[in-house]
This record gives structure tokens, C-alpha cells and sequence, in this order.
DNA sequence: TTGAAAGCGCTAACAT
DNA sequence: ATGTTAGCGCTTTCAA
């Protein structure tokens, strides 16, 4: 069933359908009337493949979104949308698994759909010069940067939190209210990613507080879902560890920390203190309600775009922009002084 | 940057390049190694549009989500791309918004990657032939099925749940632990949907329990959201209605109902029980953990799977098939007797 | 082993 | 207003 059938049906040419399926205004009204009919009847449906290989580069972006079931970055992506629409773009989303390359995918998706400019949200923070070239149109790194890579600053752009200083403000307000012996939460100690950013944020507040590294407080979970966080803490446990407060490196790990303290008798805040970073939807729901540090998603994702079509239309080159994290005070922490 | 220009760059003709590509196996050693090394320095990659245009009919299937945030779907997605890979068929996936067609989705997506079957993952639950006629590929639907459309069921398969049979369940389970007020958090009463089902349920399990029906307990939210349900529940505060426990449609808006009950101070279960359907994640994180009617994950994605590829391969013909719910007994319902 | 050429389904000049 | 034709970038006969 294709563009030919429906000529056919209708003793037209393709370009005569072409043009009905397109909205084309030099159509007489009865033939118009006569394809649209074909159309119907055949349950004719273009097919999108042809298009895309004929068409010229219209104004679309490409949106590559690292694991499709990061409750974050659902909550950036119609952000993202709009502010494309907003500006006149379509976008073209495409999800990868945790162990596929964005790069390949965000170089597939731009040749295919003939874009513009690629968005990456959630990505590798160890990208080369020569791993990006494969990319032949700009693009920028949402939520996260280069910070272990060698790809130039001139060659990306990237809008991100910082998320050493983040995690360092989440700790630091814990020693603040006079936690000592506070857990760092983490997937890993270096995995030259956002983990290890967070970790290292964590032992900064510990030095510049004067408070000695404890290893044995380093609750490290192996993987970023709510079931590493939750065995992780049974691990504190059994060890027999103690503390006073822990640090989760994100929202959804935080609440798998909570139901872990409470399954051992330990009620929240009263007698251990939980913070987390992110302030995903769900964080708000929790009892109590979570105390977070909230990244700035709907800025994350307007900047993300504005950067990228600006860079499109020539109004300006690359850039990088780091935006502030926001203590939202919830009531998984309580001051012990 | 295409075919074309590689094997320009090599002195080749673009099918020698072609069958590098494809690891064809009649190429010589050192033609291959060159051209992979003009490739490399190209960065060439080649246009997945026109593989897919040109390509026949693979061993692939497709999936059409409804709902990129959909956190019960994202839970069943790797279970059917799993189920589709064991039997040796790829999965191509696309999501679309719930404004969107997932019909014309799926139609599209069958076209344009030349798919042998489709599965919705979600969908609208009336259909007509007409409108499924534009499918020129088995489906099968999963988690929903047609019960307010005409598709006769010779003509699709479906996979799911009793919705009427799961929300009587968790009402009448709550009646059997004495609770005569019961609250039902519904989005909507009458969607022609699985909202109107669930509710439905709750109906019967009422009539059959000799309760009588009390419009003042249906909190209508008008949305799937937590905050739907929040806004609802606030609203049956301020009206002063009194009521020991609570049916929630899914365990979202059962977790953002726990979340507005002790807002108001009301603690769960102690003062209100609460019961949710549908057993995601984050539902055995909660404080108390939710009761909730756990829907069958693996299963209703494994037999999708398995019903569209017995169509394909012709060992089976359309078929549909109604898969249990199970009561997880949570802490966050009391026995009032 | 390699190249030339046809064609996948569609759109967009260019004719008529 | 409508038809004819030339590609889009690739794979795949078919010849050489």
C-alpha cells in the first residue's frame, strides 16, 4: 500500500496525491476530494522513512534521553518540548538503554531526520574530540558536562548544576544542624560520573567542617535504583554501624533510605535525618516530605534549548551554564544541636 | 557526509562500501580494512532512513507506549523487549503523548520500519474496524482492551487485567475489614475508560456488600496525576466528609491520598485506610507500605510478547487472555472490626 | 571480488 | 491544475 496505489485507485499521478497528502493549495477541489476518499478506503498511511529521506532539513532538534525511566528527566522533557515549539522547532525524541552510546544515537537520529542540533539529557562525562565528530551539528549536554573528558569547551555546550558544590550544600547544612556521623549514600566512589561529583562534594563538607572521612560511613550501593539504596543500608546495618543522618546521592535513593531506616525502627527525623538531590515529583509525597536540594529543571531544560537553537540561528556560540541548586526544606531533617 | 563519499575517498563503489557496512562476507582484506579506516576518519555514519526504506520485511516488532512518565508501563517495556529478543526479533519503540493516536502511531511505525506486529502498550479502549483497519499488522493490545468500542475480538488480541474484578477486590477487601465509609479517588466516573471500570468495581462491591452507594464519597479528580488526587482529597476535607478509608484508582494518586490524609493529620492506618492498584515500584517504598492489588508485570508483557509472535508465525490465531491481580497486604490498611 | 544499475516510497522541481 | 522526472542514501540483484 503505497503513495502508487492511491494514483492508481484514482487515475492520478503520485505527485497529485503527494500534493492532497501535503496540503498543497494547487489541487482542484474534486480531485482533492476524489484522493482523500482513496485514502480513506485503502487506510492508506504515508510512510514516514520515504519522507524523511527526501525532505531538506526542516527546523527540528534532536532530544536523546538516557534511561527511559529516570522520573527526572521525564520531568525536563516536555520542558524541553515546549520551549522548542515555543520557538518554532519540532523535536525528535529518542530513548537509549543504559548501555547504548548517545553519541551514536544522537548521530543516527540528526542524519535521519535531517536536525538541526541534538539535546543529550543524562549522558557520558568522558567524551574526545574524536568520539564527537561523528556529530555534525551542535549540540548540548543537559543535567551533565565533560567534567572527565578531553572534548574542548568550545566544541559543546552543556547546562548543568554543580554538582560537587550541591552535594557539599547538602551536607554541609547537615553538619549545620549538627550531624557528626552522616552516611554518604552513592551508587560509586569513582565512576567518573555524577557519583562520583556528589561523593567528592560530600568529603568536602566533611574537611571544610573538620569532620575525619570515615570510610565505614560510605554506604556505597553499586547502582542508582531504590533497591541498591535500600540493600546498602541493610548492609549499615549488619555492620552495626552508626549515624546520625545520611546524604543520598538522589531523591529516589533517598526514599529507599527512608523506607530502609523505618523497616529497622529508625522513625525519620527523629532519629536519623535524610536529604537528598534532585526534587523529582514523587519527593514531595513521601511522610515526611523529603528534604532535597532541587535542581532547577524547568531552567535546565529552557536554557538547554535556548542555547542550542541560538547557536542554530548564529545568534551565539557555545556555552556553558551552570545554574544554582535550591535547599527545599522538607521534614526528613532535624536539627540536633 | 554519505555512502557516497566514502567510497569516493577509497576509489571503491559505494556497494563495495555497502558491504563493509553490512559485513558481507565477499570483500577483500584489504579492501575492507580501507575502507573501515575512510570510514573512521570520516566519521561517517550511515542513514538509518535509508536502510529502512530499502530493507524488507525483518524479524521485528514494534511498541507503542502511551505516556513517557507512565511509571507502570516503563516497568513492563524491558519485559516485553526481553520476551521479543529471547524469540529473536528486535523491538522498536516510540512513545507517544496522551493527546496523541497511538493507532496512526503504530501504523506509521509498522510502515516506516516494515514491522511484522505491533503492541500498545496503553491505549483507548474503543475501537472500531474501521479505525484499526489502517493497521496492516497483527497487535495486540496490553494492559487494556475494547471494552466500550465495536472491534470484533476475532479481529486483535489483547492482554490484561479484570479492571471491574480488581477494583471490587480492593473495595471489597475493605469492607471485610469493616470499613463502611469508603472514599473512592477516581479521575473520572464515566471516561469510557479504565477509570469509569475501576469505579464500576467499586460500585458492585458496594451493592453486593449492601452498602449504600454515597456520590458525596466519589473523589473525582479529573487526572491521572498525584496532584489530581491531592486537590480531590483536599476537597472532601473542606466539604467535612467523614470516611475510615480510601480506594484509590492506581498507586500514584493512592500515595499522593496518604500524602493529603496526614497533611491533615490524619494518620494511615491508624485513622484511614488506603488501598491503590496496580503494585509499581515506588509503592513498596512508602511509610507505610501501600496495600495495593499488584497487576502481574511479567506476564501481561511476556504474553503480549508471546501472543503477537504466535500470530506472526502463524502457530496461533488472535486471542485474549484476562490475567489475575494479587492482594499485597501492605501496612496501609486496619481491620475496623 | 568488484561495479553498474535498479529501486525502496516519497517530494519537489520542471514541464505541460 | 496535473503529470513527468530526478533524486534522497542505501541495499541488492545482476554482470563483469
Amino acid at each position: 500500500m503505497t503513495i502508487k496505489d492511491v494514483a492508481e485507485r484514482c487515475g492520478v499521478s503520485v505527485s497529485t496525491v503527494s500534493r492532497v497528502l501535503n496540503n498543497k493549495p494547487d489541487v482542484s477541489a474534486g480531485v482533492k476530494e476524489k484522493v482523500m476518499r482513496a485514502i480513506e478506503e485503502l487506510h492508506y498511511v504515508p510512510n514516514s522513512t520515504a519522507r524523511d529521506l527526501v525532505k531538506v532539513g526542516a527546523d527540528a532538534i534532536g532530544l536523546v534521553v538516557r534511561g527511559i525511566s529516570n522520573q527526572f528527566f521525564t520531568e525536563i522533557i516536555p520542558v524541553i518540548e515546549n520551549a522548542a515549539i515555543r520557538r518554532g522547532y519540532d523535536v525528535e525524541m529518542v530513548q537509549i538503554k543504559s548501555g547504548e552510546d548517545e553519541l551514536w544515537a544522537g548521530a543516527n537520529l540528526a542524519r535521519s531526520k535531517k536536525l538541526r542540533g541534538i539535546i543529550f539529557l543524562g549522558g557520558r562525562f568522558d567524551y574526545s574530540l574524536e568520539q564527537t565528530a561523528i556529530l555534525d551539528v551542535p549540540f548540548v549536554c543537559c543535567t551533565y558536562s565533560n567534567s572527565f573528558g578531553s572534548l574542548p569547551k568550545e566544541n559543546y555546550s552543556s547546562v548543568t548544576i554543580n554538582d560537587v558544590q550541591t552535594a557539599y550544600n547538602a551536607t554541609d547544612m547537615l553538619i549545620k544542624k549538627g550531624h557528626r556521623r552522616i552516611v554518604a549514600m552513592v551508587p560509586f566512589m569513582e565512576d567518573g560520573s555524577i557519583s562520583e561529583l556528589r561523593f567528592k562534594g560530600y568529603c568536602k563538607a566533611l574537611r571544610e567542617n573538620d569532620i575525619e572521612f570515615d570510610e565505614k560511613l560510605v554506604a556505597v550501593s553499586g547502582g542508582y535504583e531504590m533497591a541498591d539504596a535500600r540493600r546498602a543500608i541493610e548492609e549499615l546495618f549488619r555492620k552495626g554501624i552508626d549515624f546520625s543522618a545520611v546524604f543520598a546521592i538522589s531523591d529516589s535513593q533517598a526514599i529507599a533510605v527512608m523506607k530502609a531506616l523505618s523497616e529497622h525502627g529508625i522513625s525519620v527525623p527523629e532519629q536519623c535525618s535524610v536529604v537528598g538531590i534532585d526534587g523529582i515529583e514523587v519527593s514531595e509525597y513521601t511522610i515526611p516530605t523529603l528534604t532535597t536540594l532541587v535542581q532547577p529543571k524547568r531552567e535546565l531544560g529552557e536554557a538547554s534549548t535556548r542555547i542550542l537553537l541560538d547557536i542554530i540561528e548564529g545568534l551565539s556560540t557555545q556555552s556553558h551554564l551552570q545554574l544554582e541548586t535550591a535547599l527545599r526544606e522538607g521534614g526528613s531533617v532535624r536539627n540536633v544541636k
